[in-house]
DNA sequence: GGGAGATATTTTAAGCTTGAAACAAATACC
DNA sequence: GGTATTTGTTTCAAGCTTAAAATATCTCCC
């Protein structure tokens, strides 16, 4: 019984049959979310206790912090990843507390924009300088070269993830 | 004015008000968060679309299915590294679709045991093999060698965040 | 055996998140 | 110029998620 006996035809067909071996990649995946997770539920539990926020509104916040001309909601939307209705309420619950502000756009009338107020700024700005503090206590024990490498490896991970998605391309 | 000047109490508390520079840290964080998140909208998405299923009954499915014998709330929660009440309402929504059953523990009263169903069974393993594909289908353009050096990596970065963690110790 | 504390679960209120539907305004194209 | 499509936002219903409080049961230890 030669291995090699299999017209193309069917290796074709035996591919579909028999899908590889995905183990390593769905360890990777495990992985690569569990870590995820336990960061950011450390971040989110730092950010409950010492400030009393949540962190989307973090997050948001921060986006606004490096866009000091303010952003569109769209424009947050996509930065954060997170869908529209959800900026949506977010940002209204940030302006309720006053640390937003919106202003409808001149050149666009369906658009709003939004950006820190005084006070949005000062208080990210004392939440940020701890943030950094506890992202680097958390990598503590993860060497410059690590941390390099981790860098690039996940910048390849992201462009292979990037051009496999099947987003954005609904019915054309 | 020889630098070497300071004696070394100014050398602590000058640590203590110029904290180190953790912008690498930070941009770790970013990218292993984007990373993340890309994937998980991807998955999110098929499961929705080719399965209408959401991404938590999926996990807790996987969780199930990997302890024929069932688990306990308390131990799908810990396992998914979600809230208690948050088990509590996914398994009862999975109950009422016949997914999963619960049965009352032998030994301890307080206690519930949730297990797969034979449709359970049979709907997670469909979901399975083709989630398999999509993550083996992601991880396409990544070399058998850069998957074990970000599994190592991830795991010492794993270990880093777990030993700086301060969960699970409240009062004492 | 009885009380103190630990453990397993549920309930609750608040907030986050999504996808889809609905609108409104801008832009493209004929 | 007028229609068709795209783009920016909001609304909605459903589900997810959490932390905290409440309940029930178990275990330890004197």
């Amino acid at each position: 019984m030669p291995e090699g006996s299999t017209i193309a035809l069917d290796a074709e067909t035996r591919a579909l049959e028999r899908p590889r071996d995905h183990t390593r990649e769905l360890r990777l995946w495990l992985r690569l979310l569990t870590c995820t997770n336990m960061i950011e539920s450390e971040i989110r539990r730092r950010l409950r206790e010492r400030f009393d926020v949540t962190l989307p509104r973090f997050d948001l916040m921060a986006q606004l912090d490096k866009a000091p001309d303010g952003l569109s909601l769209g424009e947050i939307s996509r930065r954060m990843m997170v869908s529209n209705g959800n900026v949506t309420g977010l940002v209204e619950r940030l302006a309720e507390d006053g640390l937003v502000e919106r202003r409808a756009s001149d050149t666009d009338r369906r658009s709003t924009f939004v950006r820190l107020t005084d006070a949005g700024h000062a208080a990210f700005a004392e939440m940020a300088a701890e943030h950094a503090e506890w992202i680097g206590d958390l990598f503590t024990d993860l060497s410059p070269e690590h941390i390099e490498g981790l860098l690039d490896h996940l910048a390849r991970t992201k462009a292979s993830v990037d051009s496999h998605s099947n987003k954005g391309e609904p019915s054309r």
